[in-house]
DNA sequence: TGAATGACAGACAGTGTGTCTGTCTATAAT
DNA sequence: ATTATAGACAGACACACTGTCTGTCATTCA
């Protein structure tokens, strides 16, 4: 699963996938292009190949017109990307993006309200070891 | 400033700069290679030459050898990194990165309380607004 | 039988990237 | 003064990547 490779019109393709469980060719070619030509088709199916080719997409060749699941998760990738931020330029550490990010000006009041929470949440500060609360990632 | 467009083999030459005030082209050349011929001076020349076109390094021609000093910081290329990341899959908010960081297996126990203080700094509960105590970034 | 659709192989142009060659100039040494 | 060295600079280069496109074949259906 090379994720590190995965291109930018290959990421498009991705981006579809993941909002839906599966899809066909000319399916990702409807959402991407305003006019599905031939050779339009020919591109979705290359990055398609080249996609499974690099173990990020399952193809289901059953059916004449094949169908394909994405097999890297959108938080899967993110993660991904962040930790090569992190090799690059933090020596692997994972913890200086974070300070990054929360010094920056781009989260609302609400936002951060709901980090305190999760952090709240995720490591709870005494022992009262309740449940954490299945806050979703804003990702799906 | 043209963050965005920053390659891989200038980013190593700003990540030479980033560890001195300011360098001439040998010494990074030095630092890049083990043996410093004609053809790797040129090449970090044309490096230089390109990361000052896209105003990321500013040239002192005063001295024969020209010194050259970063126009950005790591700290500001991580953030245009993370927000290009965040515009692309997250519709450029930052919220879900820090919850996809938080919720990795890559923060150790003191990290986690650092960014436990951090936020309680930035964001103290109450409305006791202490001067935020000016932990390092890690970054420097 | 023919038309439409899709898979697939291959070619293609454009681009980006790091490297290298060659030329010129300024400084230092003899 | 002459020479040698070091650096800047322009240009060319090979290489790889990327998205697109063409052409051919097989399958399905009217």
């Amino acid at each position: 699963m090379k994720l590190d490779q995965i291109t930018d019109g290959e990421l498009s393709i991705l981006q579809v996938l993941w909002q839906r469980p599966e899809a066909a060719t000319r399916e990702i070619a409807e959402v991407l292009y305003d006019e599905v030509t031939d050779p339009k088709m020919a591109s979705v199916q290359k990055l398609l190949e080249r996609l499974e080719a690099k173990g990020c997409v399952q193809r289901d060749r059953s059916a004449r017109a094949h169908r394909f699941r994405p097999l890297v998760s959108q938080e899967q990738f993110l993660r991904s990307r962040l930790q090569a931020l992190a090799d690059r330029l933090c020596d692997g550490a994972l913890a200086p993006l974070v300070t990054t990010l929360l010094r920056s000006k781009g989260l609302s009041r609400s936002e951060r309200e709901q980090l305190r929470k999760l952090i709240g949440d995720l490591w709870p500060p005494k022992e009262t070891t309740s449940a954490p609360s299945p806050s979703g990632t804003g990702l799906g």
